[in-house]
DNA sequence: ATCTAATTGAGACTAAATCTCAATTACGCC
DNA sequence: GGCGTAATTGAGATTTAGTCTCAATTAGAT
């Protein structure tokens, strides 16, 4: 098991909740995951291991494990969130192809110093921050080219 | 009229669309704003020149005008979009804070900059690119200090 | 004034996410 | 191992921003 894992049941037992059957499948999928995914997904992936885990339950799940900051919410802005894990892995940030869709991760640090640097001028104190690029990758720049040379 | 009122007008008319009464009123409105706004703060504003006017007018000249650049549209992942006048204002990014949800605008050439070494690196094209930093602005944290104090 | 294709308004529809509530279940206690 | 009870669940209703449909209206060319 996973220290994520072992972390939500902590967190579990901590507040009085009930360790379901349900809620260690969806959080054990959940928290494994190499990727991005959708609450949509994650409601496949465990109803292939209990068909009758109900949409409500995933989506409550997924809240536990974001308030816990063991999941991270993401808005690529196509009208659904999107979750990772949080857990044991560096902040970044994201750059996504328009034309493909794929999302590539970066981290600059520079970038993240200059954010705080913005808000201590303007008094704010700074709680987190959302950084996307939106452009083109590599592949798909490079299949477009062919098909203008043809 | 402001110039991009006259901008709209031109491109109806050179796309050989219609300039109705509806369009004049809803793109006059969104194009005078000095603050963001929401689809319906839009369709309030409309009805007020013309009870009839629908949300669905509302939502077809938003996406003219934004398809135009006159607008642009903004993801404070509050579900639902905002839009505020493009043309003639310098790009700028925005500081939102979560306590009064007062959004504040800010530019920063470096990170702007550093943006596109890093899409560089990675071999993407830029498109545009969407930076919201969260957190307490001045006010609200010398609210909670009082607070605190008490 | 006439014609016709673009536009409109009303309301149906979509889809992600949340809510409701009766039925089920985890778990502390014996 | 059973009991009691409060937390949890599943089914499906609901919400909400936004889109779609289509018959009725209208801008603008002739
Ligand atoms: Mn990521
Ligand atoms: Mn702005
Ligand atoms: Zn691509
Ligand atoms: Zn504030």
């Amino acid at each position: 098991m996973s220290s994520s894992q072992e972390k939500f049941n902590a967190f579990i037992r901590e507040k009085g909740l009930r360790l379901t059957s349900q809620r260690t499948v969806i959080a054990r999928l959940a928290l494994n995951r190499e990727t991005h995914f959708t609450a949509d997904d994650l409601l496949a992936w465990s109803r292939e291991k209990d068909k009758g885990i109900s949409r409500a339950t995933v989506y409550r799940t997924l809240s536990l494990l974001t308030d816990l900051g063991l999941l991270e919410s993401l808005d690529f802005g196509d009208g659904r969130l999107c979750y990772e894990p949080a857990e044991g892995r560096n902040h970044h940030d994201h750059i996504v192809c328009l034309h493909c869709g794929s999302i590539t991760e970066f981290h600059c640090n520079e970038i993240e110093e200059l954010q705080c640097d913005v808000a201590d001028r303007l008094g704010f104190r700074v709680d987190h921050h959302s950084l996307r690029i939106y452009g083109t990758c590599k592949d798909c720049s490079e299949r477009t080219e062919c098909n203008e040379q043809r």
